[in-house]
DNA sequence: CAGTCATATCTGCCCTTCCATATATATGGG
DNA sequence: CCCATATATATGGAAGGGCAGATATGACTG
Protein backbone atom coordinates (compact mmCIF):
# COMPACT_ATOMS: atom_id res chain seq x y z
CA UNK A 1 0.00 0.00 0.00
CA UNK A 2 1.22 3.18 1.02
CA UNK A 3 3.64 3.44 -1.86
CA UNK A 4 5.43 6.53 -2.28
CA UNK A 5 5.05 7.52 -5.62
CA UNK A 6 8.14 8.48 -7.39
CA UNK A 7 9.62 5.31 -5.45
CA UNK A 8 6.84 2.55 -7.14
CA UNK A 9 8.52 -0.09 -8.20
CA UNK A 10 6.88 -3.10 -9.84
CA UNK A 11 8.50 -6.02 -10.76
CA UNK A 12 10.94 -4.93 -13.31
CA UNK A 13 14.38 -4.52 -13.31
CA UNK A 14 15.69 -1.54 -10.97
CA UNK A 15 15.65 1.74 -12.91
CA UNK A 16 18.97 4.08 -11.95
CA UNK A 17 16.60 6.65 -10.79
CA UNK A 18 14.75 4.45 -8.26
CA UNK A 19 17.84 3.18 -7.33
CA UNK A 20 19.25 6.50 -6.38
CA UNK A 21 16.25 7.78 -5.15
CA UNK A 22 16.90 5.21 -1.97
CA UNK A 23 20.64 6.15 -1.59
CA UNK A 24 19.92 9.36 -1.68
CA UNK A 25 18.20 9.47 1.77
CA UNK A 26 20.92 9.02 4.91
CA UNK A 27 19.44 6.42 7.07
CA UNK A 28 18.64 4.21 4.18
CA UNK A 29 22.17 4.65 2.66
CA UNK A 30 23.63 3.88 6.04
CA UNK A 31 21.02 0.68 6.11
CA UNK A 32 22.01 -0.47 2.87
CA UNK A 33 25.75 -0.33 3.52
CA UNK A 34 25.30 -1.91 6.62
CA UNK A 35 23.75 -4.71 5.75
CA UNK A 36 26.14 -4.93 2.50
CA UNK A 37 28.88 -5.09 4.34
CA UNK A 38 27.87 -7.12 7.28
CA UNK A 39 25.66 -9.52 4.72
CA UNK A 40 22.23 -9.16 6.88
CA UNK A 41 21.21 -7.92 9.63
CA UNK A 42 17.91 -7.75 11.96
CA UNK A 43 15.72 -4.11 12.94
CA UNK A 44 17.49 -3.87 16.37
CA UNK A 45 21.23 -4.20 15.38
CA UNK A 46 20.09 -1.95 12.70
CA UNK A 47 18.74 0.08 15.35
CA UNK A 48 21.42 0.19 17.23
CA UNK A 49 24.04 0.75 14.47
CA UNK A 50 22.53 3.78 13.38
CA UNK A 51 21.41 5.23 16.79
CA UNK A 52 17.78 5.88 15.26
CA UNK A 53 14.39 4.94 16.21
CA UNK A 54 13.11 1.80 15.68
CA UNK A 55 9.96 2.98 13.74
CA UNK A 56 12.30 5.47 11.37
CA UNK A 57 14.60 2.19 10.67
CA UNK A 58 11.63 -0.33 10.09
CA UNK A 59 9.95 2.27 7.31
CA UNK A 60 12.74 2.94 5.61
CA UNK A 61 13.40 -0.84 5.49
CA UNK A 62 9.80 -1.38 4.33
CA UNK A 63 10.96 1.43 1.38
CA UNK A 64 13.88 -0.33 0.75
CA UNK A 65 11.89 -3.72 0.85
CA UNK A 66 8.84 -3.02 -1.42
CA UNK A 67 11.67 -1.21 -4.32
CA UNK A 68 13.08 -4.93 -4.42
CA UNK A 69 16.37 -4.08 -3.05
CA UNK A 70 15.92 -5.70 0.31
CA UNK A 71 14.27 -9.12 1.55
CA UNK A 72 13.66 -10.39 4.64
CA UNK A 73 13.17 -13.67 6.66
CA UNK A 74 11.82 -14.14 10.21
CA UNK A 75 13.39 -16.23 12.65
CA UNK A 76 12.06 -16.53 15.90
CA UNK A 77 11.62 -12.87 17.56
CA UNK A 78 13.50 -11.55 15.09
CA UNK A 79 13.13 -10.63 11.13
CA UNK A 80 16.70 -10.31 9.48
CA UNK A 81 17.16 -8.24 6.45
CA UNK A 82 19.66 -8.44 3.46
CA UNK A 83 20.29 -7.59 -0.15
CA UNK A 84 17.42 -8.41 -2.75
CA UNK A 85 18.65 -11.98 -4.64
CA UNK A 86 17.03 -9.90 -8.00
CA UNK A 87 19.34 -6.78 -7.11
CA UNK A 88 21.15 -6.36 -10.79
CA UNK A 89 24.68 -6.66 -10.84
CA UNK A 90 25.33 -2.94 -11.70
CA UNK A 91 23.18 -1.92 -8.65
CA UNK A 92 25.31 -4.27 -6.73
CA UNK A 93 28.52 -2.80 -8.10
CA UNK A 94 27.28 0.68 -7.21
CA UNK A 95 27.07 -0.69 -3.65
CA UNK A 96 30.54 -2.29 -3.91
CA UNK A 97 32.07 1.17 -5.65
CA UNK A 98 30.62 2.70 -2.76
CA UNK A 99 31.82 0.65 0.21
CA UNK A 100 34.71 -0.03 -1.07
CA UNK A 101 35.68 4.10 -1.29
CA UNK A 102 33.85 5.29 1.63
CA UNK A 103 34.81 3.07 4.26
CA UNK A 104 34.24 6.35 6.70
CA UNK A 105 30.68 6.11 5.21
CA UNK A 106 30.39 2.89 8.08
CA UNK A 107 32.96 3.17 10.54
CA UNK A 108 31.06 5.04 13.00
CA UNK A 109 27.62 2.89 12.37
CA UNK A 110 29.76 -0.44 12.29
CA UNK A 111 31.71 0.73 15.74
CA UNK A 112 28.17 1.13 17.21
CA UNK A 113 27.17 -2.50 16.09
CA UNK A 114 30.08 -3.82 17.62
CA UNK A 115 29.18 -2.62 21.06
CA UNK A 116 25.89 -3.61 20.86
CA UNK A 117 24.99 -5.66 23.69
CA UNK A 118 22.59 -9.45 23.14
CA UNK A 119 22.79 -9.75 19.47
CA UNK A 120 20.95 -12.14 18.46
CA UNK A 121 22.78 -15.35 17.81
CA UNK A 122 22.97 -16.86 13.99
CA UNK A 123 22.60 -20.26 13.14
CA UNK A 124 24.47 -22.27 11.03
CA UNK A 125 22.44 -21.83 7.80
CA UNK A 126 21.33 -25.22 6.41
CA UNK A 127 20.58 -23.35 3.58
CA UNK A 128 19.83 -25.91 0.38
CA UNK B 1 24.36 31.89 -1.87
CA UNK B 2 20.86 30.08 -1.92
CA UNK B 3 23.08 26.80 -0.48
CA UNK B 4 20.05 24.08 -0.21
CA UNK B 5 21.17 23.10 3.30
CA UNK B 6 21.82 19.17 2.85
CA UNK B 7 23.11 19.41 -0.49
CA UNK B 8 25.97 22.08 0.80
CA UNK B 9 29.17 21.32 -0.21
CA UNK B 10 32.40 23.03 0.75
CA UNK B 11 35.48 22.12 -0.72
CA UNK B 12 35.97 18.42 0.57
CA UNK B 13 35.71 15.35 -1.19
CA UNK B 14 32.47 14.53 -2.06
CA UNK B 15 30.46 12.72 0.15
CA UNK B 16 28.18 9.33 -0.61
CA UNK B 17 25.29 10.68 0.32
CA UNK B 18 25.48 14.08 -1.00
CA UNK B 19 26.46 12.12 -4.27
CA UNK B 20 23.65 10.23 -4.07
CA UNK B 21 21.28 13.34 -3.24
CA UNK B 22 21.96 14.98 -6.49
CA UNK B 23 21.56 11.49 -8.51
CA UNK B 24 18.62 11.05 -6.83
CA UNK B 25 16.58 13.35 -8.65
CA UNK B 26 15.52 12.61 -12.72
CA UNK B 27 16.54 16.04 -13.81
CA UNK B 28 19.86 15.74 -12.16
CA UNK B 29 20.80 12.33 -13.15
CA UNK B 30 19.61 12.88 -17.02
CA UNK B 31 21.78 15.82 -17.01
CA UNK B 32 24.74 14.21 -15.25
CA UNK B 33 24.54 10.87 -17.24
CA UNK B 34 24.49 13.12 -21.07
CA UNK B 35 26.97 15.16 -19.84
CA UNK B 36 29.15 12.04 -18.78
CA UNK B 37 28.26 10.73 -22.33
CA UNK B 38 28.55 13.57 -24.40
CA UNK B 39 32.09 15.71 -22.43
CA UNK B 40 30.09 18.91 -22.56
CA UNK B 41 26.92 20.42 -23.50
CA UNK B 42 25.60 23.77 -23.17
CA UNK B 43 22.43 24.74 -21.85
CA UNK B 44 20.16 25.37 -24.69
CA UNK B 45 21.08 21.71 -25.76
CA UNK B 46 20.48 20.13 -22.28
CA UNK B 47 17.23 22.21 -22.29
CA UNK B 48 16.85 20.27 -25.76
CA UNK B 49 17.74 16.85 -25.14
CA UNK B 50 15.85 17.04 -21.83
CA UNK B 51 12.68 18.31 -22.98
CA UNK B 52 12.34 20.16 -19.76
CA UNK B 53 12.43 24.25 -19.42
CA UNK B 54 15.14 26.38 -19.57
CA UNK B 55 15.24 27.68 -15.85
CA UNK B 56 14.94 24.27 -14.69
CA UNK B 57 17.46 22.94 -16.45
CA UNK B 58 19.56 26.19 -15.39
CA UNK B 59 18.60 25.91 -12.12
CA UNK B 60 19.70 21.78 -11.27
CA UNK B 61 22.99 23.12 -13.33
CA UNK B 62 23.39 25.31 -10.68
CA UNK B 63 23.27 22.95 -7.61
CA UNK B 64 25.47 20.59 -9.48
CA UNK B 65 28.08 23.38 -9.64
CA UNK B 66 27.79 24.21 -6.26
CA UNK B 67 28.21 20.44 -5.45
CA UNK B 68 31.57 20.36 -7.71
CA UNK B 69 29.75 17.93 -10.07
CA UNK B 70 29.97 20.09 -12.95
CA UNK B 71 32.21 23.06 -14.20
CA UNK B 72 31.55 25.58 -16.88
CA UNK B 73 32.86 27.96 -19.43
CA UNK B 74 31.55 30.42 -21.10
CA UNK B 75 32.47 30.84 -24.93
CA UNK B 76 30.40 33.40 -26.37
CA UNK B 77 26.72 33.43 -26.04
CA UNK B 78 26.49 29.53 -24.85
CA UNK B 79 27.58 28.02 -20.82
CA UNK B 80 29.42 24.91 -21.74
CA UNK B 81 29.26 22.30 -18.95
CA UNK B 82 31.08 19.28 -18.38
CA UNK B 83 31.94 16.89 -15.18
CA UNK B 84 34.31 18.46 -12.50
CA UNK B 85 37.85 18.14 -12.68
CA UNK B 86 38.06 17.64 -8.58
CA UNK B 87 35.18 14.77 -9.30
CA UNK B 88 36.54 11.60 -7.28
CA UNK B 89 37.48 8.63 -9.28
CA UNK B 90 34.62 6.50 -7.59
CA UNK B 91 32.25 9.13 -8.44
CA UNK B 92 33.46 8.96 -11.97
CA UNK B 93 33.11 5.21 -11.80
CA UNK B 94 29.14 5.37 -10.66
CA UNK B 95 28.37 7.41 -13.31
CA UNK B 96 30.37 5.11 -15.81
CA UNK B 97 28.64 1.82 -14.23
CA UNK B 98 24.89 3.89 -14.37
CA UNK B 99 25.84 4.69 -18.38
CA UNK B 100 26.98 1.57 -19.19
CA UNK B 101 24.77 -0.24 -17.79
CA UNK B 102 21.82 1.46 -18.18
CA UNK B 103 21.93 2.82 -21.80
CA UNK B 104 17.82 3.29 -22.09
CA UNK B 105 18.87 5.83 -19.37
CA UNK B 106 20.28 8.12 -22.63
CA UNK B 107 18.83 6.87 -25.09
CA UNK B 108 15.46 9.52 -25.76
CA UNK B 109 17.47 12.75 -24.18
CA UNK B 110 20.22 11.32 -26.83
CA UNK B 111 18.03 11.10 -29.67
CA UNK B 112 16.46 14.78 -29.19
CA UNK B 113 20.23 15.99 -29.18
CA UNK B 114 20.86 14.75 -32.45
CA UNK B 115 17.13 15.88 -33.74
CA UNK B 116 18.17 19.51 -32.04
CA UNK B 117 19.08 22.34 -35.18
CA UNK B 118 21.45 24.69 -34.39
CA UNK B 119 23.41 23.25 -32.20
CA UNK B 120 26.21 25.82 -31.62
CA UNK B 121 29.72 24.93 -33.20
CA UNK B 122 32.67 23.52 -31.58
CA UNK B 123 36.14 24.97 -31.76
CA UNK B 124 38.96 22.45 -31.76
CA UNK B 125 39.89 22.89 -28.60
CA UNK B 126 43.54 24.33 -28.03
CA UNK B 127 44.31 22.43 -25.29
CA UNK B 128 47.96 23.23 -23.50
C1' DC C 1 4.34 -10.31 29.94
C1' DA C 2 8.66 -8.86 27.67
C1' DG C 3 10.95 -8.23 23.47
C1' DT C 4 10.76 -7.40 18.51
C1' DC C 5 8.86 -5.34 14.65
C1' DA C 6 5.23 -2.98 11.66
C1' DT C 7 1.95 0.57 10.75
C1' DA C 8 -1.36 4.66 11.23
C1' DT C 9 -1.82 9.36 11.54
C1' DC C 10 -0.34 13.86 11.69
C1' DT C 11 2.80 17.69 11.24
C1' DG C 12 6.41 20.37 9.31
C1' DC C 13 9.30 21.70 5.80
C1' DC C 14 12.60 20.99 2.23
C1' DC C 15 12.76 21.00 -2.60
C1' DT C 16 11.09 21.29 -6.99
C1' DT C 17 8.66 23.95 -10.21
C1' DC C 18 6.69 27.95 -12.52
C1' DC C 19 6.52 32.67 -14.03
C1' DA C 20 8.58 36.80 -14.58
C1' DT C 21 12.56 39.25 -14.89
C1' DA C 22 17.53 40.36 -14.79
C1' DT C 23 22.11 39.82 -16.89
C1' DA C 24 25.31 38.80 -20.63
C1' DT C 25 26.67 38.51 -25.33
C1' DA C 26 26.17 39.11 -30.25
C1' DT C 27 24.38 41.58 -34.20
C1' DG C 28 22.20 44.97 -37.27
C1' DG C 29 21.20 49.76 -38.39
C1' DG C 30 22.11 54.48 -38.32
C1' DC D 1 30.35 54.27 -31.81
C1' DC D 2 25.61 54.19 -29.91
C1' DC D 3 21.28 52.10 -29.65
C1' DA D 4 17.89 48.58 -30.21
C1' DT D 5 17.05 43.96 -30.35
C1' DA D 6 17.58 38.91 -30.40
C1' DT D 7 19.51 34.92 -28.27
C1' DA D 8 21.30 32.57 -24.25
C1' DT D 9 21.52 31.99 -19.41
C1' DA D 10 20.72 32.99 -14.46
C1' DT D 11 17.93 34.27 -10.61
C1' DG D 12 14.05 36.08 -7.46
C1' DG D 13 9.77 35.06 -5.46
C1' DA D 14 5.87 32.26 -4.52
C1' DA D 15 3.20 28.06 -4.52
C1' DG D 16 2.50 23.26 -3.94
C1' DG D 17 3.43 18.59 -2.82
C1' DG D 18 6.04 14.77 -1.41
C1' DC D 19 8.58 12.84 2.14
C1' DA D 20 10.82 12.28 6.61
C1' DG D 21 10.09 12.38 11.44
C1' DA D 22 7.70 11.67 15.93
C1' DT D 23 4.36 9.48 18.72
C1' DA D 24 1.18 6.02 19.65
C1' DT D 25 -0.50 1.73 18.86
C1' DG D 26 -1.17 -2.93 16.90
C1' DA D 27 0.73 -7.60 15.83
C1' DC D 28 3.64 -11.53 16.59
C1' DT D 29 6.80 -14.52 19.22
C1' DG D 30 8.66 -17.07 23.16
Amino acid sequence: MIAIADFATPDQPMEAIQLYKHLGEETRLRILLLIAAEDELCVCELTAATGESQPKISRHLGLLRQAGLLEDERRGKWVFYRIGRDVDAWAWEILATTLKSNPDCLAQDQKRLAAMGSRPKRMRHCSA
